[in-house]
DNA sequence: CGCATCATACCGACCAGTCGGTATGTATCC
DNA sequence: GGATACATACCGACTGGTCGGTATGATGCG
């Protein structure tokens, strides 16, 4: 009993991260979900009502498990905010080891793959990806006041953000060595963005 | 008669570009791709005799498109390599109008769903992205040379590619106007990459 | 007992792929 | 020309398997 809302509730949702991130949600059978998690059909139905529901409380559960592992990695040591927002570039960097699916990102496929299928699953990882830029924001402008740029915090994130998710796609599609040079790309984008005092540079664009 | 290689054919390639861009490869129903076709599955399987055949087929087809879309886009009459590429991502953030399945991509939206599950077809798709991006490596070259700069045109121009799928992702998370503002991070970019005459910068960073 | 947590067995819809058939050429030989 | 023979293009009903979801029962715990 306990264990805080059933063990296989969260075996469940953590085999759901998994085979979504490898095959995508629509080819990720509930059977496979079931047998990663070492349940069947029965169980699973006795802790979600569909497959869509579960997806939800993963997608839930991913912005959870995104949260406290940024929040808790070593980068974030560091004092400097804008150091430690080059920290974050590296440390993605290096998250681009084994297999696809370890490093691929759960919110970003659904995204790609659901946003007209399945709306509200799709807007529910977008709010995790969100989030999870908005961590950034902080760091962005300090590092900007510090260094006497301006910046628009909320869209650098974003952009970081969407640079990651290609950098992912280019891993897929050309191995992790190619998307690693992307993560090089961004960082050496942030260090010139950051390291000219003598012009201010506008990260946003307005339209007239 | 015959329409040279059949007109059915490329309708139903055309319809699968549609569909998949909608739906993804996995939801997408071999119905719903002979319904946008205006045929029935008997004639779908004497044209292909496999879906995954099919999206193979889509795949070149994809390939082909992009190229003759770009190759004879408006952009392309600058003189200026700079200025060309500048107008590249340009163009690309001015894709951006209307639905998401009429500026997602095709190959990147396999790649991303299928790599795991179709090797070949994402394999496929990979190289029409990587054909892509090579078409971007002489303007970079010329460009670097002309403003005394050194870059590494493959890796950039796979950045740029990596930037642009990021930026499609977040389009469909975020809407179409976060999109554009990636794009115009990433236009920024190449400013400052190009625009610093008195530092050489390395886009390449090999392990040591 | 009563409730929660699962397993087993099964249903029904859906869907990729098959198959028999038709309609329209088209090539060839008389 | 026209009759035979064959190819191409397509239709639509059908099938066999898959998969989300259900029904029911077993087990354990308080």
């Amino acid at each position: 009993m306990n264990q805080s809302k059933s063990d296989s509730r969260t075996r469940l949702l953590d085999a759901t991260l998994k085979v979504v991130r490898q095959k995508g949600y629509c080819a990720a059978r509930v059977d496979d979900i079931c047998a990663e998690a070492g349940l069947t059909k029965g169980g699973f139905f006795h802790h979600f009502k569909s497959k869509d529901d579960l997806a939800l409380a993963a997608a839930e559960h991913w912005g959870e498990q995104v949260t406290t592992f940024f929040e808790t990695a070593p980068f974030q040591a560091l004092d400097d905010p804008y150091e430690r927002l080059l920290a974050y570039v590296a440390f993605r960097k290096s998250l681009l080891e084994g297999e696809p699916h370890e490093y691929a990102c759960f919110a970003g496929t659904i995204v790609q793959e659901a946003h007209e299928t399945h709306p509200t699953l799709s807007e529910a990882c977008a709010r995790t990806m969100n989030a999870h830029a908005q961590t950034l924001e902080a760091d962005i402008e300090a590092a900007a006041r510090a260094r006497g740029v301006s910046a628009d915090a909320r869209s650098l994130a974003l952009h970081i953000q969407g640079a990651v998710q290609g950098a992912l796609i280019l891993a897929k599609a050309n191995g992790a060595a190619a998307g690693a040079e992307c993560f090089d790309h961004l960082r050496r984008y942030l260090e010139l963005l950051f390291a000219s005092p003598q012009q201010k540079h506008r990260t946003k664009r307005k339209r007239s």
